[in-house]
DNA sequence: ATCATAAGTGACATCGTGTCATTTGTCAAT
DNA sequence: ATTGACAAATGACACGATGTCACTTATGAT
């Protein structure tokens, strides 16, 4: 988290610094990024970096979350959309990923966040479907989903189908960057698995 | 890869700078792993490193390559031992990993490899299953595979299923660590989300 | 014994990090 | 308006890591 002193930051500047750490993510990813090209970029000094941060994870988490909450609202719309169909929000989600990403100046932040996704950077990012501090998400999404048709006895079930889903999804989105495959291919792929996660890999009796 | 003096070296020198570097990959993630205090601990001149290895990556991966290939083998035996149950065999894999771990001294290194998996770590893990260079291994393995029960049509949708399976396995891995999840806990997801990838997500009708 | 080639060495230039003593800015109380 | 107390800003600095390179040493064929 972010020290209290940026928060007390004027708007401007604070916007200054952060795309200043945009852009650094976008060149590299975040154990290659270098304080200094951010504090020269925003025209800051040293010292104060880090009176507004820990350190460079710090701010890189503090804008993958932000970049997360614009996605989560997407999400919980879809899922109105689609009357609780979790598979239809997933995959609306998966798309607006891989059609939005490559073009803007932000892809290549995602590109970088997710060709070094690790443990802590997954978990950034299924903030989507958990709660974020202010407000409990889970449970509201919970409530959303329609349970009608989806093979489960209880809430534990519905938290590991959500974990599969979100995983499955993820290593589809990187697989994007990291064979730089074309938008259908990936699609193609992403498409065959969940209709394999729908019908369940043994053969029905 | 690394270079061809390195495997020139006599086998005690090369072993003494594996054991190094396996220390130093074992104290902190790959990023956070200094070259200094292998060459320091493996007595070796700091230039010398660089004849042998293009950076710190280049003999983490090598290492990393040579565990994989012995995690292939056991894997192997096992589809042989459940009559191509890939399942089974799954399961069997990801026990061992999950009991043989924690008491070795190799259980660090590969706790600060799941922690900090990325993609290419993950690929590197996934070796199990394709080819190394000498053996075409995913033709074996693929043929060893009993696809009877299996819900396929094509060697496609088996590739993709690998993929499903892997990746969930390798997630359950990684919240071992990262929640600290004691073994019991851990089994008990993975079992419920095998139970789903089995069975399906969707009601059967 | 000679020489060419391979391997080994460590000092060095460069860059990045996080700290800290010091300066500058802000604002409430007098 | 002046003071004083607290918050914020600064950049020089100590430290440590990386990759290179000119030089030394070893090896093995002729």
């Amino acid at each position: 988290m972010p020290k209290q002193t940026f928060f007390n930051l004027p708007e401007s500047k604070r916007q200054t610094l952060i795309q200043a750490a945009q852009k650094e993510f976008s060149r590299v990813p975040v154990y290659q990024a270098s304080i200094s090209n951010i504090v020269k970029s925003a025209e800051i000094a040293r010292g104060s970096f880090y009176q507004y941060f820990e350190d460079k994870e710090d701010i890189f988490f503090f804008i993958l979350e932000e970049r997360t909450k614009e996605i989560q609202t997407n999400f919980m719309l879809s899922l109105k959309k689609y009357d609780g169909d979790i598979f239809d929000a997933i995959t609306e989600m998966f798309q607006l990923l891989i059609k939005g990403l490559p073009n803007q100046e932000k892809g290549k932040f995602y590109k970088n966040a997710f060709l070094h996704m690790t443990h802590k950077i997954e978990s950034s990012f299924s903030m989507i479907f958990s709660n974020n501090e202010e407000e409990n998400n889970l449970e509201e999404i919970s409530k959303l989903i329609n349970r009608e048709c989806l093979n489960i006895t209880n809430d534990r079930e519905l938290y590991h189908m959500m974990q599969i889903l979100t995983t499955v999804m993820f290593r589809n989105l990187v697989e994007r960057f990291a064979k730089e495959l074309t938008q259908e291919e990936v699609i193609a792929s992403y498409t065959i698995e969940m209709k394999l996660l729908k019908e369940g890999l043994y053969k029905r009796v």
